[in-house]
DNA sequence: GCCTGGATTGTCT
DNA sequence: GACAATCCAGGCA
């Protein structure tokens, strides 16, 4: 009697709990006609009462999706360079959400090594990396990993139910001792142990 | 290998 | 007007 991960009800919980669950799923992405995949291995939580997420003062235009249902992706742009994906966690309301910082490239290789400009290594190893590796943009903020297009759905005209960035799990279970450490790149609640990553990963 | 600084723009004060 | 949940190139060892 679990809840599974095509069930919104699988990412609505908190967002320490849920991006430990993350780990070892597939990232899977349908962007430009091509079809990427790879395995998460590193994340980050961020909670509404945490003063290094984007929710800590309140809803604003950038970041009412991750104050809205769980299981959307929340897109920003990092340094006015890079996009850095989320998937948002908790319930409808709470602004916590899971950066996703790194992933193993399983599917797409090729597409990936092209989209970073045709570097063949290190292709995901960053969450601004992940998401060009990916494809995934500003555009792509808001929509639904679970492809219901629910809510507004004013982005794209598929109507095939098929989302375009989704995650699968295919099996491969979270790791029984996650690496667990303090977040990257922020200057509040520097020591909050917050991310997770696979063991052995490279 | 490790350290440094520059790129570049949306968002909030 | 300051700053940011980052990445890369270049310098030096």
């Amino acid at each position: 009697m679990s809840v599974d991960i095509t069930e919104r009800r699988w990412f609505e919980r908190d967002a320490p709990d849920l991006a430990v669950d993350l780990l070892n799923k597939l990232l899977v992405t349908q962007i430009d006609g091509v079809r990427c995949a790879g395995r998460i291995i590193e994340v980050e939580a961020y909670t509404s009462d945490d003063p290094a997420s984007h929710t800590f003062n309140g809803i604003t235009d950038r970041n009412a999706v991750m104050f809205g249902r769980p299981a959307h992706l929340y897109v920003y742009l990092s340094y006015g360079i890079h996009s850095c994906a989320n998937v948002v966690a908790g319930s409808d309301g709470d602004g916590q959400a899971v950066l996703l910082r790194a992933l193993d490239p399983v599917d797409g290789i090729e597409a990936m090594t092209a989209r970073r400009s045709g570097r063949r290594r290190q292709l995901a190893n960053g969450p601004g990396k992940l998401c060009q590796a990916m494809g995934i943009g500003l555009k792509h903020g808001g929509l639904d990993l679970l492809g219901h297009d629910d809510d507004h759905g004013h982005h794209g005209h598929h109507g095939h139910g098929l989302a375009d960035v989704a995650i699968v799990d295919d099996g491969v279970p979270p790791p029984g001792a996650p690496i667990i450490g303090p977040r990257i790149g922020i200057s509040k609640a520097v020591e909050a142990p917050w991310r997770f990553r696979t063991p052995g990963a490279l």
